[in-house]
DNA sequence: TTGTATGCGTTATCAT
DNA sequence: ATGATAACGCATACAA
């Protein structure tokens, strides 16, 4: 601040100049090189040294000198983190440092296919777990050719192109699917969401809903109250919605109670992510749930043996991270 | 994938070779560096080996030719991304990769003052905007000498360590605060939330609160409808609840009417964020929104105006980022 | 027990 | 118009 011309960071020179050493002795003893024997009191003098000059490594310098980042990149623009994957990201990122990695999440919602995956690739991440449905063949052929060790791709069921994907959308919409049906609807729909990003997910959904009721309708919808007011004044509407989340359930909810029709005696809703506001609102919301099946611990584990390459990543292969389960609620 | 022995990334070296020039050359090329003169098929050769070797600049090795990252730090847990700042962020990202800077998003909960400050300066951001409460001067410090140009603070006014500030919590318990006394409340509240990380947001805005009502309750709580429908059920409540923002008021409006009370005649609530969800409930949530003053192309310009040195940032000053406004419902 | 020397991939300065 | 060459900061094999 005071100063005008900023001094350059410290480097582990300067640290070994202040205490004395070689610069190699301060790269020994801050990393704990065991096959370098170092007395204590240099020890004690490289670590003062260091402290006093506020010195911190280099992540580039020991990125390009090691060959490997310890980056694991998870590309989702913050928008598109649900409520679920939030806490698992914040567990997932603690564990990752534990074990020497670092949890970098990267949003660009303008970069697509490839031009995405060079911004990506450009970091050299170790491990890059993206939406199944953002890979194309090329992006995945891009990232490894530029050295990235796991590409996990979350997404509903498993994929040509990568080795694993984590959650199956097509049994949420499945289950929500069977609940309308027990419940005695006879017309089933099923909302898709218009925004970039999820539209994925929704359709991944909506096959779901298909396997149960074959004929199920397809809303597509946009998450603004305007569009769903429309959708319920149009009137010939199903006797029971799948509204893709709980966020959209609330949305075709409060829609549909303007209209003057009756949840759920009209329509019946299911939501999905059983956020929390499905149960504070009135009527409650019966919805579909994910239960973790892996901890965040586990998940971490995996991606270091995989980096490590301890473990072989095949293609096609399926990591469940999440089993859906349905959380009915009585709506009065 | 079929490979057993992962071959390392192509380097500017490779291209240099396929395309049979020097591998000065391929950096002219591929940074239109206008000094180097090169002809338009010595650029074509490049361009193409380039696009067949799938060649991707490494962005550790540019870093640490160059010093300088073009990183922007956000050292924020997914989980404390309110529904505004979400969307900011995504539009921030996309302004800032316009101008050649890469916005990252990096969550630590674990790692507390000069420990997180470490792990930050590691990465030689060219900036990083956090929370000004997470700052301390130990910190701040270490950021500078590692050559960080730029530190924003994100909080309830201006600050003596950093530069900027940009989001004034006090009003918005201000608002909340007169809003209820104009309506006619006798005794007014305030929510904390006990989240790390929010807890301090909540307590700027209950300090806005007693600007206007000297004598308001704190009220702590955690986002649980157990502890809510403790807090109902209590008794002896006051007339008037800022619950610090719209998920938290829907958390007390539910737990108030499971224990019997209306809302608002018993006891009315005022939310913040306007989250779409506050129009959606029944009754609808008073709240207290954000505008936004600046276009995140605004913010994008001004961060790069001071990591450029164009502009000097002062200590105590504060950029505006968004202005509150009460947003008024008919609870009918 | 500690120091010297080398190279990681890139950019940029100088010759040619 | 293009090519050698030297750093940037760090980790590590090897010499002392």
């Amino acid at each position: 601040m005071t100063e005008d011309t900023p001094r350059r960071p410290p480097t582990s020179v300067d640290v070994a100049r202040a205490a004395g050493v070689s610069q190699a002795t301060v790269s020994y003893v801050l990393n704990d090189n065991p096959n370098a024997r170092v007395s204590e009191l240099t020890r004690q003098r490289v670590r003062d040294a260091a402290a006093r000059l506020g010195y911190v490594p280099d992540a580039s310098a020991r990125t390009l000198r090691t060959g490997r980042s310890g980056i694991v990149l998870i590309p989702l623009s913050a928008a598109r983190v649900g409520g679920l994957a939030r806490d698992l990201l914040d567990d997932l990122g603690d564990e990752l440092r534990l074990r020497g990695y670092t949890l970098v999440q990267y949003g660009e919602r303008r970069l697509k296919g490839v031009a995405a995956a060079k911004a990506w690739a450009g970091l050299r991440p170790s491990a890059v777990i993206v939406e199944a449905d953002r890979l194309t063949a090329a992006s995945v052929e891009l990232l490894r050719t530029s050295g990235t060790q796991v590409v996990i791709g979350l997404g509903g069921g498993p994929s040509p192109l990568v080795p694993v994907a984590v959650m199956d959308h097509a049994i949420i919409g499945a289950l929500a699917a069977r609940h309308l049906v027990e419940r005695g609807c006879t017309r089933v729909a099923a909302v898709v969401p218009r925004e970039q990003g999820i539209d994925a997910m929704g359709v991944s959904r909506l096959r779901g809903v298909r396997q149960i009721v074959p004929g199920a309708e397809r809303i597509d919808l946009a998450f603004n109250p305007e569009e769903a007011g429309r959708l319920a004044a149009g009137g010939d509407l199903p006797d029971g919605i799948f509204a893709y989340n709980d966020e959209y359930a609330l949305l075709v909810m409060s829609a549909l109670q303007d209209a003057g029709l009756r949840v759920p005696e009209d329509v019946a809703i299911v939501g999905a992510d059983d956020l929390l506001l499905a149960s504070l609102v009135r009527p409650r919301l019966t919805t579909v749930r994910f239960d973790t099946l892996s901890l965040p611990s586990d998940l971490a584990v995996m991606i270091d043996e995989l980096v490590r390459g301890e473990r072989q990543p095949k293609p096609g292969a399926v990591f469940e991270l999440f089993r859906p389960r349905l959380i009915v609620r009585s709506s009065a």
